[in-house]
DNA sequence: ACAATAGTGTCTGTTAGACACTATGCC
DNA sequence: GGCATAGTGTCTAACAGACACTATTGT
């Protein structure tokens, strides 16, 4: 139930919960997936200097809601606007973060490469397959590999990386992305039937020649701009 | 960042988020998909008498993450011990609760009938279905939504609803349960082809005869607790 | 024997992978 | 023309749906 008896108590005598948000921000640099850090400068503060995912404390009266706080994280951290954005997972505990008991709502989002902030000295870019291997503060580790593994999930049944390609792009650009997030080839020819079976992509007339055959190009279809599951067990 | 500018005013002058769980209690009553609801009781807070999903705060010295509070809440509101529990889904903001500011980190949990509580003056079953098209205090509605809707995903490329069993069960016995929750006849055939596929099962070696020609009981395998995602769009 | 449910064999239409083939640019 | 990339036609093996068939009980 949402009220209990111990409420009054816990919001008088003891400290209450820390509420924040981090968000896993993903883009493609060179063609490869990479997630964009942010340092963390406040002294006095755990794992000052430390690249970590970009955060921060709920602001009741700012945010209407979570996504909210974490529009504005992205904005103020890393100078991104209107990117795709999903709820991941809620990271809790006691053990978490060494301030006390915490929530983090984490996020996931995907930026397109040419909307992708530049690295500056508060901001940077790193290989996610890297950083998986390395640690992260806090669990940020933990949470860069929900998101990766959420990303790889949905690429596979869904049309997901198109949040990652510029506004218009060939079928090979798409496919090769495909085969970055998924970590092997595809098949030209089936991944041609899986795009047209989504009905996702629209034809904008225009071709992109680069040093051959030109290649027709593409963009989402306005409404559509998510999933389709797989097949049903149900019978007719 | 965890930590910003903004955070010690926060929660110095104004008030901090509540953070809550809430659950979405599932079995099959006589075959049918049932959520667990609870009464509140407390005066002088919203929705008191009505029925909801049961929930409480979190209780930072007693819970030592949210899963916790999860399970403390299941054992006092429904007096359920161990049931397949998983996050679902965190709702937030301004308005969700009359309150103020809060964020509810959603579960669902599953049991088997032979489990599930009885109804008593503060606790009852209500058919999912049913409360799907009613309106329950706060956004408890969305959250039975969604959790229907997981079940249902989950459902169809997974064993998930070998949670809602008893220890042993026929293949027919399971298949309704599928059928019940999918809302349609699967294909006998298929169904056991699926279930092999998964390697989920064991046969106990006893049988269950009622009526007609026994049945082979089977119990989950004792390590394989989880799922088994679709094909793969690799090559190789 | 017959009814009813459990469980298997097997046909078939559909589909994903494989790959040959055509199309169209640049040099 | 030759080469590289774009894109299509089409064969085939694997598989899920469909359903006939066998198996095993109670009455």
């Amino acid at each position: 139930m949402i009220n209990d008896s111990g409420q009054g108590k816990e919001q008088g005598d003891r400290p209450l919960p820390l509420l924040m948000v981090d968000v896993v921000l993903l883009t493609l640099v060179s063609g490869q997936l990479c997630a964009g850090l942010t340092l963390r400068s406040q002294e006095n503060e755990p794992y000052f200097g430390a690249w970590c995912l970009p955060g921060g404390y709920v602001h009741p009266q700012e945010d209407m809601d979570a996504q909210d706080t974490a529009r504005r994280v992205l904005r103020d951290k890393a100078g991104v606007s209107s990117p795709y954005l999903e709820q991941l997972i809620t990271m809790t505990g006691a053990a978490r973060d060494p301030r006390g008991w915490s929530a983090s709502i984490v996020y996931y989002a995907l930026v397109p490469e040419h909307i992708a902030p530049q690295s500056s000295e508060r901001f940077r870019w790193e290989p996610a397959d890297d950083l998986m291997r390395r640690t992260l503060p806090f669990d940020h580790t933990s949470m860069l590999r929900v998101a990766i593994e959420r990303v790889r999930s949905k690429t596979s049944y869904s049309a997901l990386p198109i949040h990652l390609m510029p506004e218009e792009f060939t079928l090979s650009q798409l496919r090769s992305v495909y085969e970055q997030i998924l970590g092997g080839k595809l098949e030209p020819r089936s991944f041609v039937r899986r795009m047209q079976e989504m009905d996702v992509l629209q034809e904008t007339g225009k071709t992109r020649t680069e040093a051959h055959r030109p290649a027709r190009m593409y963009r989402l279809k306005s409404d559509r701009s998510m999933a389709l599951l797989g097949p049903s067990l149900l019978i007719k």
